[in-house]
DNA sequence: ATCTGTATATACCGATTGGTATAATGAACT
DNA sequence: AGTTCATTATACCAATCGGTATATACAGAT
């Protein structure tokens, strides 16, 4: 593996475990078994260093996730399909998932928040894109849109926190899919 | 205000802003007006003053949430009531909120999580515990308790966040606390 | 008047922070 | 052979980090 991409991937890990403020110049170049100077002629700065990390290990999920939730008019099938996107995502890339979610959760003025808002702004657009179209079939929602989405994406993301603070082996995408979109669109008595 | 109370609201400040490890001792104290040492003479230290901070203004939300969620057999009424006291604390006091939010987040060897995870354990004792009395009103949930936590916490979060992005000015409590049961408990074609 | 304990400030500590000036590699091209 | 250019290392920078040794101020008790 070349120096570049070694460098982005042990920075993507100490910043998981320690989050990026936490995490020193130095501390990233000794784990990856370089020097400064290396760093700084790839990536500019400590905050491009982030940048390139979510460019170049989230940018993919967001794509994958608007092929996904392209709606055909079935509304429990593309909160499916949507849903399954999401879980594939964590359970590949723990690390990752967990990693966003902390950016997203960081303090508004932190260069953190900065540099995942426009991917966070996206997802979002996404998500309340489904049940903007979705409108036909779910009748008079009322401008709730938003809430709509943020409850879909609220569901999937606690869940799989807790799944990962539990730590259990491991998951049926499939059916945890399928009960999570249930939860969603019908309710706990379903 | 005497000066430990000072401390304790700018560093709580702060820290929402721009994030525990981007804040130093020395920005705190210069905000409060004061010096180092009487910040270590009160805390000991940087940590102690997160810990003191949780205690001081997030312990007394999970005794409100404890008393609201109190079961009498009637799910609807117990989840509004626990939904309810969610959206006070986070109309009251958005800074807290969103603060406790980010450190539920942050890395996990970080000092952040250390702090907050027994707040983070307990509150989600409290919501389980509910879904664990209402077994005989759900039927057979078939131990999916924690998924039914993690969803309830994730639609309220979550609905909480995206608020806050937008930054409507204000909205009735009573009536999103309504709004957000119902999607919980009968789904979105409620 | 002296002692005790709380509370605060000045001035400092070694370690680490993000970042860089300079120079040395080594391969490819002219 | 000489030149160019991408890549990497040594050694350094001022600034800030969390934390503290020491001294002082002041109130209340003896």
């Amino acid at each position: 593996m070349d120096n570049r991409t070694n460098i982005l991937r042990c920075a993507a890990e100490l910043f998981y475990q320690k989050g990026y403020d936490a995490v020193g110049v130095q501390e990233i170049v000794a784990r990856a078994g370089t020097t400064k100077p290396t760093l700084y002629y790839y990536f500019g700065s400590k905050y491009g260093l982030l940048e390139n990390i979510l460019e170049t290990y989230y940018a993919p999920f967001l794509e994958s996730l608007e092929k996904a939730s392209f709606y055909d008019g079935d509304v429990p099938k593309t909160l499916y399909k949507t849903c399954i996107e999401y879980l594939k995502l964590a359970m590949k890339n723990k690390t990752l998932y967990l990693f966003v979610l902390s950016l997203i959760y960081s303090a508004r003025e932190n260069d953190t928040y900065k540099a995942v808002r426009p991917y966070m702004v996206r997802t979002h657009e996404i998500i309340v894109q489904i049940f903007s179209k979705a409108e036909d079939k779910l009748g008079n929602i009322n401008g709730r849109h938003q809430q709509f989405a943020s409850g879909f994406e609220g569901i999937i993301n606690f869940y799989l926190i807790y799944y990962f603070e539990i730590g259990e082996p491991e998951i049926d995408i499939e059916e945890v899919g399928r009960n999570l979109v249930n939860q969603f669109m019908y309710g706990i008595f379903s």
